[in-house]
DNA sequence: ACCTGAACACCGTTCAAGT
DNA sequence: ACCTGAACACCGTTCAAGT
């Protein structure tokens, strides 16, 4: 026993990570626990806590790695867009299917809660914050005379609703009892967010 | 041991899950535990297993209880209303204060998820479609000439992101990075979405 | 019929002991 | 320095045994 060193660390880190995310996609986040990880790599509990400092560390980095993932799809869905308005209406429809797609790992990263005191690493935050402002950005070219702060509003406004609908949508809380589809009530919620806050802005420079 | 009967089956219920509510109230979902609740209540594990089915049942027993406390409150503030528009901004500001004052309770509702195959009773989809309903009601009133699936969708729309916002901003998601309040970010999703949907009603009559 | 408490198969985390 | 595996304090669930 000790001392393999068939793996640097950074090697054990990733393919922990990587055996993490294949057992969150199989079974949800419920699935992953520390013993089943180290028993996909050929390792024993404590070997994981050289790499991370609990489970919740790791479920952590797993999250950014998805958040990392996710941006990469929206901020290439916005590319090739040619209107602000229509740019909007990628970045949610690439939201929705990448919520429908990769539903286990897409929600493991709101339902992980750190334990009492803690707080998860700016790095977290800070992959957050980018998808707002890739919102953001196409609002700020839809209405460019708005203030920014008023744009900013409206970004977090818009992703926390598009979010909540996904959210609501998984939870067989919006299909049923004469329910409509993720897609319909995101139209819905473009359609009359984005009208009321076009023309409120023209009212307001009249 | 055995045979106590000091409380009947309702009782023994009842307890349990007024146990269960404060150690969730105190420590949020992952503070709760079979073990926890029963020693609250002086009996032992096995105990649990004559009144629940699991603990995933508990739970979901509980949760209906703050989905009713909520509708309650949700019902309350909208009667007093002498306007839909004001309604409406009375029962997202409802939302957001029990979310703020009941957080864990709150969390509970939506951080919850059963097993693998189950699916949540439906009486617990009731209260929840019995949200939305209330929401619609008011949205009716405001919008009289839409067609009743318009306004159904736009409830759905509409509640989705008050709830969005209320689950990003207990995140740290919203706030931090020159984020905003849930108070403002709510403002926001309102007067847009209304504006836009109060205005497209009129082009579409025009 | 009600309730216990031991048993089982799991957790996360720590750490002395081995190479 | 790396890694093991036993130990500890927890889980949820079951069920023979007691009253």
């Amino acid at each position: 026993m000790g001392r393999r060193n068939t793996h640097t660390r950074e090697e054990l880190r990733e393919i922990a990570l990587q055996a993490a995310e294949d057992l969150v996609k199989a079974h949800g986040l419920t699935g992953l626990s520390a013993r089943k990880v180290v028993n996909r790599i050929g390792y024993t509990v404590g070997s994981l806590y050289m790499v991370f400092n609990s489970i919740d560390d790791l479920i952590v980095q797993m999250n950014e790695r998805t958040l990392d993932q996710l941006y990469e799809m929206l901020a290439a869905s916005v590319a090739g867009q040619l209107s602000a308005a229509t740019a909007i209406r990628a970045l949610a429809q690439t939201y929705i299917t990448f919520a429908l797609t990769q539903t286990h790992r897409w929600l493991a990263v709101y339902q992980h809660r750190l334990p009492k005191g803690q707080t998860v690493p700016d790095s977290f935050t800070e992959k957050v914050t980018r998808m707002f402002e890739l919102v953001q950005q196409q609002l700020t070219l839809l209405c460019p005379r708005r203030q920014p702060e008023e744009v900013a509003l409206a970004a977090r406004a818009l992703w926390s609703g598009v979010h909540g609908i996904c959210i609501l949508g998984f939870d067989q809380k919006l299909e049923i009892a004469g329910g409509r589809s993720i897609q319909e009530v995101t139209g819905s919620l473009l359609d009359n967010y984005l009208a009321g806050f076009t023309y409120l802005a023209i009212r307001s420079n009249q």
